[in-house]
DNA sequence: TATAGCGTTTAGAGAACCTAAAGCCCATGC
DNA sequence: GCATGGGCTTTAGGTTCTCTAAACGCTATA
């Protein structure tokens, strides 16, 4: 703790406000107006401040007003410390003002989703700031530190206005190198592969693990337990997107991986899972122009990804 | 004038300095105590400021208080704001805190006496800041813009608290290499030198200029009004340091050059005037501690000065 | 000599601010 | 389990600040 800022003492600041206008107009009148008060208000204020320093700030001269030299010196700190605090006011309402937008996403969506297309966001609205807090909690809605949050879920948040962004399948990748040296063509060939686990803790039910995913497939000869496991969905793509086995991927966090060829599914299996991608807001924050905007948005590239992915699945015949 | 900080919206200053406070504390209560004013007042000054900003600013957890993101990011500029808030206020205060002193003296003076003794007393009073303003008017002091005057005069100013410091003497002086290229042994010796004229502006009858002082040791054939004129006194000795000629010079100005051999009086004919060097200052400043203390040491400089004149002048039998 | 601009003064109204006391919540400890 | 204490909040009411309105004084200008 700094004790040096600790009991400052400090004149009236209304009266140091005032003398900060006063001083920078040299003309009370003009002050007065500044503040919307009446020139007396200003007056007083000053002579206020005046008895506190125990000094004239002000020279009276009949041409009109001059700054004593004490005066002179302290104004240019007394300007900067009213800009700043103007500054640090404009922090503190920049969320109000339209000028923020604070979102919190689950860690993978955003790490392989979100962020990927924030850019285009940022490119649309340039004068709002995005403050993007990747976590698992919900709670900050209902503070209302935070305005939108993405939610991987059954999309039942009682009290919050929710709107379903895309759904989600499950669907084995692996590396293209991988691929080449010890081929994925059948489920009978994950026998001959490492399997990577996603480990995320979302208690959905329909989401199947490799245990499920096998036995659906009446898969014989395969421990569907054992491998490693993440606990984030993006490790485990990352995971094998450096070849170090095979995963049972969320398709919406691998789908730019695939795009991008970095990743393979030859088998081309996507099984449709319950949970969705669901965006979530208090509805107070719904009036919100940067909030109205991203809502927007976001459902928008929602629209264009989920029609991208049906384009291919018809090309790949899925 | 500069628009860009002109009605500056502003949240109410003393909600800020109690959020302030608070934030650094993460107590209301020891911020409380900071500001001299109950717990209660602290929660409403926050709870305004959390309407003016249209958000929470702590998250009251039961574990204790932490900082919303916003607030958190807005603090620093906010910390940053008062610190420059108590140092201007400092500066105003610093006259009457006994920390600052603020001199006028008559220019001459001030650079051929007090500036090159100045030094001393900044060394014995470390913590007072000197403002010296050489200039001749002395209605400062009246509007207690300035602590204490220094003025050449017959030491006559009504209502103001007056010491004579120094007597005045005028002497012929010049530089020791014109002496030996163009002795100056006999008054009548000048009809061969240029003759340097001091002509600031004070009303003494009894200093003698070039004509009076010709005049009045009966030389002959010297034009005394010829030569070039200055109208500050150390002008006409820095012209007689550069060899320019022979000034009829303030000696209490001239002594330090005297002194460092940069210029010699080989008439050693002084004559000595009604004006002197007096210290004035308004009553009511003679309490302040920085005024008490400088009176005392400038009053034992002339003295220690005077002093040192007489035993040259015995030394020497002027 | 009239007029306009500008700071100052005054009384009184209104807003901001504070205190005191009670209330509430939660953690701690016996 | 229940008392205790720390700490924030709420409420009512009083105190202090701050403002306005209007009259005043002064100076410069027409």
């Amino acid at each position: 703790m700094e004790r040096n800022s600790e009991r400052r003492r400090l004149p009236p600041l209304n009266a140091l406000r005032a003398f900060e206008a006063a001083a920078r107009h040299l003309n009370f009148s003009r002050a007065a107006d500044e503040l919307s008060v009446t020139p007396g208000a200003v007056s007083q204020q000053i002579q206020n401040l005046e008895d506190y320093v125990g000094a004239a700030l002000f020279k009276r001269t009949p041409k009109g007003l001059l700054l004593t030299d004490a005066a002179q010196t302290a104004l240019p700190a007394l300007r900067e410390a009213f800009d700043r605090l103007a500054e640090a006011a404009s922090m503190l309402t920049a969320a109000v003002d339209g000028r923020r937008l604070t979102l919190t996403a689950a860690p993978s969506f955003a790490a392989k989703w979100l962020v990927p297309r924030l850019g285009k966001f940022e490119e649309l609205h340039p004068q709002v700031d995005v403050w993007l807090s990747a976590g698992l909690e919900l709670v900050d809605l209902s503070t209302g530190e935070v305005d939108i949050a993405i939610r991987y879920g059954a999309g039942r948040y009682p009290g919050l206005e929710v709107s379903r962004l895309i759904g989600e399948t499950v669907i084995p990748v692996l590396s293209p190198d991988l691929q080449a040296t010890n081929p994925l063509n059948t489920p009978a060939d994950l026998a001959g592969h490492v399997l990577l686990h996603d480990g995320s803790p979302e208690p959905d039910d329909s989401c199947p693990d490799w245990t499920m995913w096998l036995a659906a497939r009446g898969v014989r000869g395969v421990d569907g337990a054992r491998g490693p496991r993440f606990n984030q969905s993006s490790l485990v793509i990352e995971a094998a997107v450096n070849g170090r086995g095979v995963a049972l991927a969320k398709r919406t966090l691998a789908q730019a991986d695939l795009d991008a060829g970095r990743l393979v599914a030859p088998l081309q299996i996507a099984t449709a899972v319950d949970f969705a991608y669901c965006v979530v807001h208090p509805k107070a924050k719904g009036r919100l122009p940067q909030v109205k905007a991203f809502l927007n948005w976001i459902t928008a590239e929602a629209e264009a990804h989920e029609a991208a992915l049906l384009a291919l699945d018809n090309g790949a015949g899925i």
